[in-house]
DNA sequence: TAAAACCCTACCAAATTTGTCAAGTATTAG
DNA sequence: CTAATACTTGACAAATTTGGTAGGGTTTTA
C-alpha cells in the first residue's frame, strides 16, 4: 500500500475535529475524543501531548477540564497537524533535512519526489478542521 | 516523516530509468542497473522480478541478454511502476480495497484522505519514463 | 480532600522494511 | 559441447517503524 499515513497522523485528525467542535469555549476531554473516535485514551494522550507542545491546543487541568483550540478552526491546517505528528512531509529520505543525500545533484528522481511532497503539502494547507466541521469537503474537488 | 515511499519503489522507478535508456533495442543488464544506480544485484533482483511479472518488462537470458522495456517510455507512467511495486495508493488501510473500514460512513476525515490519494495518483499518472529521460522534469509545475 | 483530568516515561509485540544468500535454469559465443 | 553469462526463485534475517499498553505521576476544583 503506497504511502500510507500512520494511524497517529490519521487520530489525531479527528481528535483535532472533536477539539473544534467545542471551540471556542467548551474543553473537551480526552474520555470523549475516546468514545467518539473510538480510540484508546493511552494512545490519545501521547498524540494530543505533541500537539499541545507546538501550541495547537492548551490542556486545562483538574474537573470540568480538558482540551481547547489554540486558534479558529479555520485556522489550523490538516497539514500543520500532521507535520506535529509525522514531521515534514518527505517522500524519499534524501528529502529529509536532517538526512539529505549525497547522490541528489545526479539524481534523475530526485526533483519528482520533491514535486510531488510539494504537491501534497500544499493540498494538505488548503483543508482545515473548519473544512471538516462544515462538512465541506465535497467541494475539494473544486479547490484543486 | 510524513507518506514515506519504500525503498523498492525508489529504487524501481530508477532501475526502470536505466531500462528505459535502452529502449528499443538495447538490452540492460542488472549489474548495469546496479552499478549506475547504486543498488545491490540481489535486492534489484527481486525489484525487477515483480515488474518482469507485471509485464512492464521482458528479460533476455544468457550473454548478451538483460532487461528491455515492453512499451514505450513514454506510455510507461511512475504511477504504474509504483503500482506493481508497492500496491495501489491508499493514504489509510480504510481506503485499501482488501481491507475496508465499517466506520467509513460516520468518518470525518474519509472523503479527505481518498482525495489525497487521487491526487497523488493523478499526479504520478502524468510523469512518465521518458519525462525523466528527456529531463523534462523542471517543467511538471506547468503540468499541474 | 477526593475525584477529575491531564502529564510523562518506559516498555513491548507485531509488522514492515531492507536487504542478503544460495542454489537453481536458460541461453549463446566459440 | 561447454563454459560463461545472465536471469529465477525461495528462504531467511537484521533493523526499523508502528501501534500501541502500563503505571505511575501532577494539578485543579468542587
Ligand atoms: S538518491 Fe538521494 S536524491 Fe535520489
Ligand atoms: S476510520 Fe475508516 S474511514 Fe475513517
Amino acid at each position: 500500500m503506497m504511502l500510507r499515513l500512520s494511524t497517529k497522523g490519521q487520530y489525531g485528525v479527528r481528535a483535532m475535529y472533536e477539539i473544534a467542535k467545542g471551540y471556542p469555549e467548551t474543553p473537551v476531554t480526552i474520555k470523549e475524543i475516546s468514545e467518539k473516535q473510538e480510540v484508546s485514551v493511552a494512545y490519545l494522550e501521547q498524540i494530543l501531548n505533541k500537539l499541545r507542545k507546538a501550541n495547537l491546543i492548551k490542556s486545562i487541568k483538574g474537573p470540568g477540564g480538558g482540551y481547547l483550540l489554540n486558534k479558529s478552526p479555520d485556522q489550523v491546517s490538516i497539514a500543520a497537524i500532521l507535520n506535529e505528528l509525522e514531521g515534514p512531509v518527505a517522500i524519499t529520505s534524501c528529502l529529509n533535512p536532517e538526512e539529505g543525500c549525497v547522490r541528489v545533484d545526479s539524481c534523475v528522481t530526485h526533483l519528482l519526489w520533491k514535486a510531488l511532497g510539494e504537491k501534497v503539502e500544499a493540498f494538505l494547507s488548503t483543508i482545515t478542521l473548519k473544512t471538516l466541521i462544515s462538512g465541506d469537503l465535497y467541494k475539494i474537488k473544486e479547490i484543486s
